[in-house]
DNA sequence: AATTCCTCCTGATAGC
DNA sequence: TGCTATCAGGAGGAAT
């Protein structure tokens, strides 16, 4: 379920209730999780230390630790976290926990366990080295930088904006959310976008971002043209209250409004 | 370079 | 009630 909001509202989390707790120990009960650490070389990076500072790009999430290393997360489909008193009854899913000295207990829960764990020395290097695409709440990722992004690219404009090597942090619904607010149909092609409407995609980007956050990521709370409050189910669209369509590509379901986006728009 | 398909894993829901 | 099929806010890799 994460995409760029959510693990934002994760990093939020991590800074309100894991920073400078002393870790005592690290539970690793799905090592499948694990991205290129041994769940020993993970116990001996993070014991002892505490978290610092955390930061986020896309939708990964990084955790400094006082050693100077960084603990990497990635939230897959279904990853989230909890904080609870260690002696309490565990929540269903904890795949992965970090005991601090003080008796509460920071929980990576992932019931599809498609989540990822790992450790790097440097983030920069990290996402260089993985070549992931700007995020685009970073500074310097504005309305020229998107123009730039998508300039002589061509394909399924939603699966350009959902690839993480061109703009880290969009997922399905949020694409779903941007063509809907810029009318366009969800099998639209990049290289047949004008200017102009790339100008509303990017309108939309950020609008839908900073809506979800302001509401931490509760659609409930979104005001009604928000496409993203009525994609379950029978939706309505919120701008013609017509009952909303939906369509497979490349194994993900768009749902969008069949008056407002076009084919040809 | 773009596109499709398959895979990882588990739970919720719909249909019979 | 029980069984089965389908779908789910992700993404890497292989094949075309």
């Amino acid at each position: 379920m994460p995409e760029l909001p959510e693990v934002e509202m994760r990093r939020r989390f991590v800074e309100t209730h894991a920073l400078s707790l002393r870790i005592k120990r690290v539970a690793v009960p799905a090592p499948s999780l694990l991205d290129g650490v041994s769940a020993q070389t993970l116990r001996r990076a993070l014991t002892g230390q505490v978290f610092e500072t955390t930061h986020r790009h896309g939708k990964w999430l990084f955790v400094r630790t006082s050693a100077g290393r960084w603990l990497v997360l990635h939230f897959g489909m279904t990853g989230s976290l909890g904080c609870y008193p260690t002696r309490d009854a565990a929540p269903r899913f904890v795949r992965m926990r970090f005991d601090f000295a003080n008796g509460l207990s920071l929980a990576f829960i992932d019931p599809r366990k498609f989540g990822k764990v790992g450790l790097t020395n440097d983030v920069q290097s990290f996402l260089q080295d993985r070549r992931w695409g700007l995020d685009p709440t970073a500074p310097g990722f504005d309305r020229a930088a998107f123009h730039q992004i998508l300039r002589g690219r061509s394909g399924l404009l939603k699966a350009v904006l959902m690839n993480q090597r061109v703009i880290a942090g969009i997922g399905n619904l949020y694409a779903d959310e941007m063509l809907f607010q810029a009318g366009l149909h969800p099998a639209a092609r990049v290289e047949d976008l004008k200017p102009a409407t790339v100008d509303r995609l990017y309108d939309a980007m950020t609008e839908a971002f900073a809506a979800s956050l302001a509401v931490d990521t509760d659609y409930e709370r979104l005001p009604e043209r928000f496409l993203l409050r009525h994609r379950n189910g029978a939706g309505t669209c919120p701008k013609c209250g017509g009952t909303l369509a939906s369509l497979a590509n490349a194994g993900r379901t768009a749902y969008y409004c069949p008056r407002h986006q076009r084919k040809r728009s």
